[in-house]
DNA sequence: AAAAAATTTAACCAGATGGTTAAATCGGCG
DNA sequence: CGCCGATTTAACCATCTGGTTAAATTTTTT
C-alpha cells in the first residue's frame, strides 16, 4: 500500500521521538512546509499536539531537521554510485536500476526538494544545503575516455548524465501528469513504470553506440 | 528578468480584472494553493484585498480559474504537435525545440500541476481536468510504422515519447536540484540549458538508429 | 459640474493554526 | 504500593489569513 521509505536514525529507533520524526518526514515530503499541519503530523504519529511540541519545539525546527535528513539521504547515495570505481557501462546499468528503485520508493522526494527551494530559496540554501557537493568528475572523465577510445559515440558527459537522470526520475515524479498526457489508467501506469528499467537502459546504450 | 509567460484573455486585456488574474496566475503557479496568500496576489496586482475579493469572490474560485487556464494552455499545445500530420523525424525535431522553449518560458508549470494533484487529488480531477484527453495514437502508429520499415531501431512508442518528454522537461524543472547534483553555478546552468535542444535531438536520433 | 463607476481605507469577523500551560492520567519499576 | 517519567486532556493565547462591510475617495463618464 504505502511503500515509501521512512528514515531511521538507529539510536532512537522505535522511540516516540522517532515515530514523530517519521510522521513529520512523511507529511512534510508529501505536502511541503505550507501544506503540512502540525495536527496532521501528530495524528499520523498517533500522539497529540502537546507532545509533538514537547519533543520538537517549533514547526520550523522540525521541518529543518526533516529537510536536512532528506537531502543527506538523497544526494550522497547518488554521488557514491556515480563516482564509484567501476567500468562506465556497468556503472550506467547499475545506476539506472538503483535510481529507479530509489525514486520508486520515495516518489515525492524530488518534488519536495525542488518545490521547497522554489518557495523558500533563502532558507533552503542557507540552513539546509550543506557545503558545496563534489562534482561527478570521475564519471565525466570516464565518459571522455570512452569517447576518446571510440567505445561510445561522442557526447557531452554532463548532458549524458542529465539525460540518464531525466529518464529515470521524471516518469515516476510526473506520474499524475503522464496519466493525463498519455491517457493511461493507474494500472496501466504501474505496468509501464515496471518496464522502464530495461527500456531506459536499452535506450541509453543504443544512443551511445559509436 | 522575469521571462515567464502570462496568459492573455484578449477580451479583457489590460483591464484590472486581467491584471489581477495574471498576478494570481503567477503567484499560484510559483507557490501552489497553500503557499499563495491573497494579500500577496493583491500586492502583485498593485491593488488591495478588498478589490481582489470584489472581482474574484474566493480564493478557491480564483485558484480554480487559474488552474483550468494552466492546463488548458499546457496540454492542447502538446497534443496538437504530437498528433500533427508530419513525418516522424521532423515531428520529433520540432517537438523538442517547441517543448524546451515552452517549458523554459513556464518553468514552474509542470511542478505546479504535479504538486497540486499530489496535494489535492480529489478537487483537481473533479473540477480542473476536462474530459478524457485523446491519446497520442497517431504518434504511436508512426513509430510502429517506422520500426516496421526498419527506419528506426525497435522501440516501444510510449517509452520513446516518455523519454523525449523527460529529457526536455526534467532539466528545466529540476534546475535547483541540478545545481546541487552537478555542482554548477546559475550561470553555468543557463549555458548548459541552452545547449540542450541540440544535445537532446542528437541523443534521440542516435538512440533510434537501426 | 453632476452622476456613476472604480478603488481605497480601515475596521472588523471567524476560523484555522502554531504554540503554551497546568493539571490529570497512565504505565512501568523499585 | 508508591514513585517517576511519559502522555493526555483541555483550556487557552496570539497570529495569520480568508473574507466582509460601509464609508470615503478617486477616476471616469455623461
Amino acid at each position: 500500500m504505502d511503500n515509501t521509505e521512512k528514515p531511521t536514525t538507529p539510536e532512537l529507533a522505535d522511540s516516540t521521538e522517532q515515530r514523530i520524526f517519521d510522521a513529520a518526514h512523511q507529511v512534510f515530503v508529501q505536502k511541503g512546509l505550507d501544506g503540512a499541519k502540525m495536527q496532521e503530523i501528530a495524528d499520523h504519529a498517533g500522539i497529540n499536539k502537546a507532545l509533538l511540541h514537547y519533543y520538537f519545539r517549533t514547526k520550523e525546527k522540525l521541518f529543518e531537521m526533516v529537510a536536512k535528513a532528506v537531502i543527506n539521504r538523497a544526494f550522497p547515495a547518488v554521488q557514491q554510485l556515480i563516482e564509484a570505481d567501476m567500468p562506465l557501462e556497468q556503472k550506467i546499468e547499475r545506476f539506472v536500476d538503483f535510481y529507479i528503485d530509489l525514486i520508486s520508493r520515495n516518489p515525492f522526494v524530488p518534488l519536495f526538494i525542488i518545490g521547497e527551494i522554489n518557495k523558500h530559496p533563502d532558507q533552503f540554501f542557507e540552513k539546509i544545503i550543506p557545503a558545496a557537493p563534489p562534482r561527478p568528475e570521475r564519471f565525466f572523465r570516464q565518459v571522455e575516455e570512452a569517447v576518446a577510445e571510440g567505445r561510445i559515440r561522442p557526447i557531452s558527459p554532463r548532458h549524458l548524465l542529465v539525460n540518464v537522470l531525466s529518464m529515470c526520475v521524471f516518469p515516476i515524479v510526473a506520474r499524475p501528469m503522464l496519466r493525463i498526457v498519455m491517457g493511461m489508467s493507474s494500472q496501466e501506469l504501474n505496468l509501464f513504470l515496471k518496464e522502464r528499467k530495461e527500456e531506459v537502459k536499452s535506450f541509453i546504450f543504443a544512443a551511445l553506440r559509436p
